[in-house]
DNA sequence: TCTGGGGTCCTAGGACCC
DNA sequence: TCTGGGGTCCTAGGACCC
């Protein structure tokens, strides 16, 4: 049977949701009426645009560039700091306010879901379903979204990002070829900024030169992910709307230094920052890890990863740390300009499954029992409220607001 | 005043075993 | 003295997403 999906994407989401809680705040200006823009901090290094404002996009600024470039595209630019814990508190009014109308919902990301709607229409007309859960958004939340009306994910999700805002577009299969095909091939979902330059030279220019063209091919070519763009192309897709939250597979923080970084001690400092986020998120999802990986990027963006496969799992910070140190040595040369220093825990698997480690001592059972301390700490008085005094410099430079 | 942070999936190549 | 091939596990690297 066709299924009867909606993707539901918020418009400008952190730029609107900001707006939306200055105004709640008393403040008179409107920031999406005006040119402004969601950055990062600029004397950090994170400086880029997160979210931006129609009016800042009519000056042709756009999402990741560096603030500094949208300062030069619009000197009146206004710019404002991003505020994970209000959005992730947008985010949950708007699933919530969904969930009136079907129980498979899935959180795409904080900013989108997918709506199976199949058996939850009740006789009710698909499109007239989207009209309302738009008009209700507005009015609830007081901000806009774009609804995307399709028989499948893909399309739902491609009809989601035509034009914005505050629209509901319906892209069914006989609709694809007017709609999608003269679109230019870069639209198409899963189509980045590696692939799009190979298909120009393959004279591959819009969705419908990519739909028409031999499926062997491409396979030839792009592997598993040729066949994957040309279903794409061709509106092709059976996945199912994943409503059951999923565990996580990797955890993983990251940090882009305020100055390079050449020293394996300053490095180590880090990790242990690193160790101490991951594993308290990997405490909280009640998971243990097998892989530890290390990242490093020079000064020249220039990315390795470093990484070990444990033979047991682990949550615990100092064991995580102590493998981040040592994966370190095995590979960091000192005298390296490092502008990031990333800790991935990987080969999640839950934590009543754990593999006992066979060297399961005293010393590690002190060491979990420290670990459940400092959490519950952490968990009353927030992240930041216990921090050993070594790092005190260097959490100024790592960012832990999304904790 | 260059270029964030957090994820998933795929592939290539080496080691090792039979 | 020279030479297999298949299977699995592991690491590194890269592409893509929001």
């Amino acid at each position: 049977m066709e299924k009867q999906i909606l993707h539901v994407d918020v418009n400008n989401a952190f730029l609107s949701w900001t707006a939306v809680e200055m105004l709640k705040k008393g403040n008179n200006i409107d920031i999406r009426d005006i040119p402004a823009i969601i950055g990062g901090d600029e004397t950090k290094r994170s400086g880029i645009v997160l979210a931006k404002s129609m009016k800042a996009k009519e000056c042709g600024i756009r999402t990741g560039e560096p603030i500094y470039h949208a300062k030069i595209k619009c000197p009146s630019i206004r710019i404002f700091t991003s505020n994970y814990k209000i959005y992730r508190q947008y985010s949950d009014s708007l699933y919530k306010l969904l969930s009136n109308y079907t129980d498979k919902i899935e959180r795409y990301s904080i900013d989108e879901c997918f709506l199976d709607m199949t058996n939850y229409l009740c006789g009710r007309n698909l499109i007239d379903v989207a009209k309302e859960i738009s008009v209700r958004i507005k009015k609830e939340l007081k901000f806009t979204v774009n609804i995307g009306v399709a028989h499948n994910k893909l399309l739902a999700k491609m009809a989601s990002d035509f034009q914005k805002p505050d629209k509901v577009h319906i892209l069914y299969e006989e609709d694809i070829i007017s709609k999608m095909w003269p679109l230019p091939v870069s639209e198409l979902f899963m189509l980045g900024r590696k692939t799009v330059p190979k298909l120009y030279n393959m004279r591959i220019k819009t969705i419908g030169d990519l739909a028409k063209s031999d499926k062997f091919m491409l396979i030839k070519k792009f592997g598993k992910h040729g066949l994957k763009m040309w279903e794409y192309a061709n509106g092709i897709d059976d996945s199912e709307v994943i409503y059951q939250p999923e565990k996580p597979k990797s955890v993983s923080n990251e940090a882009t230094l305020p100055i390079n970084v050449i020293k394996t001690e300053k490095l180590e400092e880090i990790l242990l920052t690193l160790s101490e986020q991951v594993t308290f998120r990997l405490r909280k999802h009640k998971m243990v890890g097998e892989v530890v990986a290390v990242q490093l990027r020079t000064d020249e963006f220039k990315d390795t990863i470093h990484q070990r496969k444990l033979g047991f799992t682990t949550d615990n910070t100092s064991q995580v740390y102590e493998i981040a140190k040592s994966l370190l040595h095995e590979f960091y040369k000192d005298g390296t300009p490092i502008r990031l220093v990333g800790l991935r825990v990987g080969n999640l698997t839950e934590k009543d499954q754990e593999q006992l480690s066979f060297f399961t001592s005293e010393k590690n059972n002190k060491q979990k029992e420290l670990d459940k301390t400092l959490d519950n700490i952490k968990n009353k008085y927030g992240y930041q409220s216990i921090t050993r005094a070594s790092e005190i410099n260097i959490k100024k430079m790592i960012k832990t607001d999304k904790l």
